[in-house]
DNA sequence: ATCTTTTATCGTAAAGATACGATAAAGGAC
DNA sequence: GTCCTTTATCGTATCTTTACGATAAAAGAT
């Protein structure tokens, strides 16, 4: 049995529901937050920063990277990590986009008016 | 070997990438937006709508509907879903609070200064 | 060249997500 | 009561995620 069928949703969806992924495990949001603390880059730090062998943390900044929420650059032995903010905002713009969508129809809960749980 | 360890993490983070997993499938991105689109409550169209069984689509909505943003009555025999707006728009100021966090720091990435990919 | 430090990747184990068919449950229609 | 419709849940297969140790790779220090 397959698994997994994003391709027959639509493309704005996929894209977005992607990016929540990125955001979809409190490690990576620990990381972005970090990031964005210390502004300037980070490598290791982030390591001693979270409850998490080195190896972990490599593979949720490659996660980040794949998203295109972070950008890393070998430093010499060590690598450095930012944000990329264009790609936080671009994120940013698009959940913004989605609320508003589901936010736009303003009745109010028209559910439990009547029946039970 | 153990795996996710989502309690060593600061409460606020786990909150929100457990919201940002809701989030992380086209599916429920679709569903969210089919349910504000009809705005009142929707059953089976969903399913109709979307590219999935009806098994599916009923966990999917599970799964929306543990992480709050979504509300289910029974209508008889079938059932009726809306979008639960608080929890959306408590979802959307996470969210924005984040945001803010990440985009604070106004310098400018200070990766790719020097350095390779 | 050898050692040390730092990070990425490989291998692997276990948990979770995803999908579907089959079946149960619940209420309306008859 | 017996059907039919609708939805939830169970069972199950497979893919993905998460985690870690072990090891490779890369560059500075000695």
């Amino acid at each position: 049995m397959p698994v997994t069928k994003t391709e027959e949703f639509k493309s704005k969806e996929v894209r977005l529901s992607r990016l929540a992924k990125a955001l979809a495990h409190p490690a990576r949001v620990a990381i972005l937050r970090t990031l964005a603390k210390r502004n300037a880059c980070v490598c290791g730090e982030i390591v001693d920063v979270l409850p998490l062998a080195q190896a972990t943390v490599s593979q949720h900044l490659k996660e980040l990277k794949d998203a295109g929420l972070v950008t890393g650059t070998i430093e010499g032995p060590s690598s450095c990590y930012c944000l990329n903010k264009k790609a936080v905002s671009d994120l940013a713009s698009q959940l913004g986009e989605l609320f508003d969508e589901l936010m736009s129809g303003c009745e109010e809960n028209s559910c439990s008016a009547k029946g039970r749980q």
